[in-house]
DNA sequence: GTATTATTTGTACTGAGTACAAGAATTAAG
DNA sequence: CTTAATTCTTGTACTCAGTACAAATAATAC
């Protein structure tokens, strides 16, 4: 498995110092292989993350429609994650002090938030029948993603005898259930 | 200037079609002279931006010591941009649907917001007096620079009537400085 | 066994980013 | 004004992520 090896290297030796063509070496096939199974070098990061996000717009449309944005936010992530097993911990989670910050995991990590707040944009501009486009839609969306990644680092960094995610992210997105209850659109003035 | 030559190639024939070569050849000077400047290509969105958030820290610490932090985050951040006059608004912010998300934008971006993490984990940690790598310092610090972002993201978008920056700033963190006014660090439980 | 389809691989390329030394320009000292 | 020192630009060469495409190989179907 590609990412495997390129777990393996990267603690050996370092991301930087692990080339493409060393993980597809290590792994026993050519180095064009890799771009047959990722975009990105960074990509070997995502793919058990990946797979809880491509869960996400459905349990977002199976929460309670009277259920606060927040609250099914917290529960749709956490479904999410419940269904890929209780085992479930992506490397990258267990791993960034390891990996630190290079600049593809930074545009691979933002690509991802970006995506994420796109579909928390459009839960949030149907729940509350705002425009999607308005700032509301995206600062409750930005946060939202931004408090769910906090607490997913944290958990990660728990260790194994962490508590489940849902508890983290219960923690991290309870101050934004309370501060965007009443959080309505203004029309922001415009100057003379 | 590279920055304006950047500029207007970025705008004459896309981000991605423009090389580090062009910008140079139309700015006069070699190639190599570039990264003389910058350090990554895209370092050129940010100069504007590098800027006002190098005055953070100050500002930060120029905030009534009273102030819940949400309040003085909104405050410094004002503040970093007041000082740089009122025509600031950085082509980025004015421009990013024309420049898209290349990944070199989305990694420099990615730095950036978390080196300004970095700065808000610090103060909010001596603001509250709580530890400095804690989940709620991490999750104030997320939610607040992410909102910060979307506020000026929609700000630059507003054209050239736009309101003051603070505007947006105080409608984007309201919520969350009501979210964490009571925001205390708990205990999560270990699973046995 | 042959044909078709799917997958891997080899080759060649672009361009961001890096390193280093040479050349040119600027500044300082006598 | 000349020389020396310092600063900055530039040329050359490189690595490696990422891209393109065709050839080779493997797998599948008939």
């Amino acid at each position: 498995m590609l990412e495997e090896s390129a777990f393996e290297l990267f603690l050996e030796q370092g991301y930087a110092k692990t080339s493409i063509e060393d993980i597809t070496r290590r792994a026993g096939v050519s180095r064009n292989t890799f771009f047959n199974y990722f975009d990105l070098k960074s990509d070997v990061f995502w793919v058990e993350i990946d797979r809880a996000l491509g869960l996400l717009p459905e349990k977002l449309a199976l929460t309670e429609s009277s259920l606060p944005p927040a609250h099914a936010i917290v529960e749709a992530f956490a479904d999410c994650t419940a269904e890929l097993g209780s085992g479930f911990v992506p490397w990258i989670l267990t791993n960034f002090e390891a990996i630190g910050e290079p600049n593809e995991l930074l545009s691979s990590a933002f690509s991802r938030f970006n995506s994420t707040t796109r579909v928390l944009k459009g839960f949030v501009s149907q729940r509350l029948n705002i425009p999607v486009d308005s700032l509301e839609c995206q600062v409750i969306a930005n946060t939202s993603v931004s408090a769910v990644a906090a607490a997913a680092v944290a958990w990660g960094k728990a260790g194994v005898s962490r508590a489940p995610l849902q508890s983290y992210l219960v923690h991290a997105l309870a101050p934004l259930a309370e501060g965007y209850a009443h959080f309505r659109a203004i029309e922001l003035p415009r100057t003379i």
